[in-house]
DNA sequence: CGCATAGTTGACTACGCTCAACCCTGGTGG
DNA sequence: CCACCAGGGTTGAGCGTAGTCAACTATGCG
């Protein structure tokens, strides 16, 4: 496990390069492009801190896309063989790993089916249903709105107007980050 | 691990219940639906044939959706317990798992990404440069246009207007539904 | 007490949706 | 062989909503 540190614009690795580690961005962000035959880029999404990326690498014999810092970062690197090592010999940590993907896996699930929806209004209400916890009425966003907006897919400033609105209408009560549903 | 039968509209398990398995689909299609307080439908996917699902049970007491089959399906469960102990006993397992995890995680992300993009063009490419197999440059898209623009999520008047108009930027080249990319 | 960042609000723009008419192709029957 | 029809596909016009840019406020931190 070591550590590196990127400025932006920097590569961690790139597409076709021999799979070598599994990575998570202790701070900053990164973002994954993926490259055509025709040398164009056709896919990126971003990495933010806390996350893990290049989990397919674990499997793969080359990583599928490009890492380059969008920010100065650091990131965490772990070993491809070590990693997978451990996880075969500790069943508590690769418990924990099934758990984060199952976990991860579920909520871009979830963010799959919000984009689906057209209307801010909407798309921000199921979001708030979704994220509230079983049982309880109120959920407490505990990131900058930006992120979410952008994990919701909308504007930071359109998803700022729809929670006014929504608190006019009174369908929702807010205080700073959290928000309770009156359904 | 046991089988169960579901005629179409017949409920497997209702949200809230105790979390006790973990499926997957052997033969046909249902859907996870979640409730709100309210008692409102609020989010629903449809999981096809091949596919696990309640994976997240895994790790929560309880289940977080309702699933109703859409069509008559045959359902696999394994009682949660016993899938956890396996996991963590036979390492391969939960290998093999992981790995599971990892490429569907993967592949959800890459249609995030594609719902991501805002501009009708660039989705459009984004989509076409997906679909055009390896070491080609034309690719055949062999199911109404509609049905297409459904999944990239745009309007097929718009769908339409964005192929001509890629074809007047000589970006793309097309024959009825063949289509090479001129990058 | 500034400074940086997050969040809010306003005005304007632009893009995609909707509805509608039209075109084109393939199939069917007289 | 042509007339008709049905469906997918194309094009046009107008509208609405979310994005953008900008100014401003609030909050947290040194």
């Amino acid at each position: 496990m070591t550590y590196q540190d990127l400025a932006a614009g920097e590569i961690l690795f790139h597409q076709n390069d021999p799979a070598t580690a599994i990575f998570a961005v202790e701070s900053g962000r990164v973002s994954l492009i993926h490259y055509t035959e025709a040398g164009k880029t056709v896919n990126h999404y971003s990495v933010m801190t806390g996350e893990y990326f290049a989990e397919v690498a674990l499997f793969n014999e080359i990583y599928v896309c490009t890492v380059i810092a969008e920010i100065p970062s650091r990131i965490v690197s772990f070993p491809k063989q070590v990693f997978l090592t451990a996880l075969a010999q500790d069943p508590d940590l690769s418990t924990a790993f099934i758990e984060q993907l199952a976990r991860r896996l579920h909520y871009t699930k979830l963010l799959l089916e919000l984009r689906g929806i057209r209307s801010a209004r909407e798309r921000v209400l199921h979001y708030l249903r979704v994220m509230t916890p079983p049982n309880k009425k109120t959920v407490s966003l505990n990131r900058p709105l930006k992120q979410i907006a952008g994990d919701i897919g909308i504007s930071p400033e359109v998803f700022s107007r729809t929670l006014t609105q929504l608190q006019n209408e009174r369908l929702i009560t807010r205080v700073r980050r959290r928000i309770t549903l009156n359904d």
